[in-house]
DNA sequence: TGCCGGCTCGCTGTCGACAATCGACTGGCG
DNA sequence: CGCCAGTCGATTGTCGACAGCGAGCCGGCA
């Protein structure tokens, strides 16, 4: 039961726009469509079975997270990813979650670490287990869920654009069994500094854990990257 | 003669959403349109004479940028700029700035520092002279180039976020005479520490810089923030 | 007098169609 | 034989219109 609000305004409540942005982010996210993919619209939206109108509302949405990249008059396509998009990515991601873990650390309540506690547990049961979808899942929650907890929302809104990327990286890699064990402990010591409250431990943990799992995917990138299967659209 | 490319590519190339974009950018940065203000759509399409479609997406975009906020079936309205988020915002700026030093810092070949001095020069003279609007712009250009010259491309994106951001707070708030002597000023010393590649110096006076910044401006926000003249929209 | 229900109106969400543009193909000319 | 111009198809950009939800108003009832 990760969350299930089920908030009954939740009931028929979103629009046809984020409806698409969700099935194209899902699409996206798992890989049916592949990075360079043309987007178009007409037959996307005959697909879907919805107008071109709320379609290219979502593609801005995609486009301004940077899913996809859209060339004026020339159409939409899926964003590819090189090795220099890691990089950057796991770069920005670090400097991102030690913020969080400084505000975290900085709120005057002594925080409630509880719930990272509890995903970090089952992260290395499952890594154990050597289940990688779990520990990918887990993986993320873990991380979203500290954002979350630093409080900053503007935090939590550039997080989303770092976040959707590192989902897709994860899904178009396969990592090794011995990665996932090594990505699931080293949540540890980021747990430990906090709970100390110890501001250049923490950073110190979460940019060695951030950096780990960048070089372990940026290694060998090309290799895993554009396998694309190169077939055709079937969405 | 800031920048002017001209390229005669850019010659009707602009869709008319990236036009609308531009106008409604504008507005909001000016405090033509006030936080909190309601955009109606169909009488924002009438003003700008053209319909409601491109209006929307150019919306779209203006929501992902947070400019706007955006209740489903209940419409669009300027977003407003509360004390936390300045703090937020200063705080984000700063690691996003500090993590552009260090890129610079780290490229190979010695960087060219020239321009940043010379728009650090120029900003100097400008709060000499007292001219607050061109210290401004300078003050922009000089972390607009800071950012560009890490080469980060995913950094650039997420700056858009935030410099959007600090110019609306900027705008929304008048500084004074001895402020702005105060913040050109404190530009120095990062690009003395850029100049002699000192990774720690750089990133305490970048955050350094910001906080000043960042203080300055949340100091008093509620008086500064909040007169927004009660016009009803004149666009 | 105060509350509840229905009604109306304004606005957003969605649609189908038209216009404009770009790329590729084809044919003619040097 | 190769290059350039003209044409055609495909795809995006824009528009006006309709449908449906939500808020506020009005009237009836306790």
């Amino acid at each position: 039961m990760p969350d299930a609000p089920l908030s009954l305004g939740q009931l028929q409540s979103k629009s046809l726009r984020e409806h698409i942005v969700d099935v194209l982010h899902e699409a996206i996210l798992c890989g049916d469509l592949s990075p360079g993919q043309p987007l178009i619209e007409t037959d996307l939206a005959a697909q879907l079975g919805v107008s071109r109108a709320p379609l290219r509302e979502a593609i801005q949405i995609l486009n301004s997270e940077g899913l996809v990249e859209t060339i004026p008059r020339r159409g939409t396509r899926v964003s590819t990813l090189e090795r220099k998009d890691i990089v950057e990515l796991y770069s920005l991601r670090g400097v991102l979650e030690a913020l969080a873990i400084r505000c975290i650390i900085d709120q005057s309540d002594p925080c409630d670490l509880r719930r990272l506690e509890a995903i970090s547990e089952r992260m290395l049961r499952a890594a154990n287990r050597g289940n990688l979808r779990k520990v990918n899942e887990l993986d993320h929650s873990f991380h979203d869920t500290l954002i979350a907890m630093s409080g900053h929302c503007l935090l939590q809104t550039t997080w989303h654009l770092v976040a959707l990327r590192v989902r897709r990286v994860m899904t178009l890699r396969n990592m090794r069994n011995d990665d996932i064990r090594l990505v699931a402990y080293s949540h540890l010591p980021i747990l430990d500094a906090i709970r100390d409250r110890d501001g250049e431990r923490a950073t110190s943990a979460i940019e060695a854990h951030v950096a780990t799992g960048g070089d372990l995917v940026a290694e060998d990138w090309e290799v895993g990257a554009m396998p694309a299967p190169l077939d055709e659209r079937d969405l």
